[in-house]
DNA sequence: GATCGAAGTCAACACCTGTTGGCCTACACT
DNA sequence: AGTGTAGGCCAACAGGTGTTGACTTCGATC
């Protein structure tokens, strides 16, 4: 059982990797077999078919810090900078945004990232918990559409940006969707 | 050469259907051309491959107003309400957006949208002209964030949104990347 | 050392894709 | 009416895809 565990992470591995840098309809099974050196009925056998090898390879948590020690008027810089951490580091979100764009359980899984993530969150730290889901709407938009550009469309100005301004730039948005008025 | 013109028409609208909801990979040439009710060879033989294909049917004007009367500061709501209307009323750019995550061609068709409209409009209205790139940049990622958030992953909150409510939050937040402080 | 099951390989399947070339059809012009 | 040409259709190709099943090898257990 040894061994097998090696190969089904060696798989999992080029897998993320794979549909990080070219979605899921251009990410082959043969691909991401020859990547793991094994053959492409490997991936089969462990893991059905290739939409389950998706379901695995985007599997994903936020690691969300606590903010109950945080000043709420410093929530927005903190998430900021976290996010932007998240992202460097992890490519399965990217991933997993390159293939929700026409994947449809792709779709479903950013759904409940935001849902039983993001949504807690905010409901914890909004004003009025009506406005929470429409709040957390409100940071997916812009958190998503900085990932979009910076790593997935690499607009120029956007790629540009040192962490440090793209936390003073984006930080007081989050800040506003969070806790602030229209 | 009439009726070729019509069916010239029926392709490229057929087309931005297609690669609008279901992406470019997932768009067959087969679908487009049942869709336009004609043969797939027709298809060649009137844009030469998907590529030039979709790249005819991603001819995309912003159509930008001309914001030299508005008052700078209701530059941000004035912007935020043209896109609105923008997306609703045109799939193409929905289909730009969502063949942009893995075609190279349409992530190019982006960037030269945003450096030859987007770019050029925030000049205009940037304290600081050195500065205009990076608030393009970010005017992108909150805009394409949103149209990604409403039209593609459609995320429930999102979606909920009316007009005015939309326009009241994301018009301040293109306000501050236009001409606030970071 | 023989045995049994897991791990891995090979070749092939059925299907779908973009793309091509040959053929038919219908209309405009003389 | 005859003819040339553009518009349109059919059938097929070559290549790549996910997926399957039979075969081989390896390692641990008795």
């Amino acid at each position: 059982m040894r061994r097998s565990d090696h190969t089904r992470a060696a798989i999992l591995a080029a897998a993320r990797e794979r549909f990080a840098s070219d979605g899921f309809e251009r990410a082959t099974i043969r691909a991401i077999a020859a990547d793991a050196n094994i053959d492409p009925s490997m991936v089969m056998r462990y893991y059905g078919n290739k939409e389950k090898l998706f379901a695995a390879a985007a599997e994903f948590d936020l690691r969300l810090p606590d903010l109950s020690g945080t000043p709420a008027d410093r929530l927005g810089a903190v998430l900021a900078g976290h996010f932007m951490d998240r992202w460097e580091g992890d490519e399965t979100l990217i991933a997993l945004l390159r293939a929700a764009v026409t994947q449809q359980a792709a779709t479903e899984r950013i759904h409940a990232i935001f849902a039983g993530q993001i949504g807690p969150l905010v409901a914890r730290v909004a004003p009025d918990p009506a406005e929470a889901p429409a709040r957390s709407g409100l940071l997916a938009t812009q958190i998503l559409g900085f990932a979009l550009c910076r790593f997935i469309l690499k607009l120029p100005p956007v790629v540009g940006l040192d962490r440090e301004a793209a936390v003073a730039w984006i930080g007081p948005t989050i800040q506003r969707y969070l806790n602030g008025i229209p």
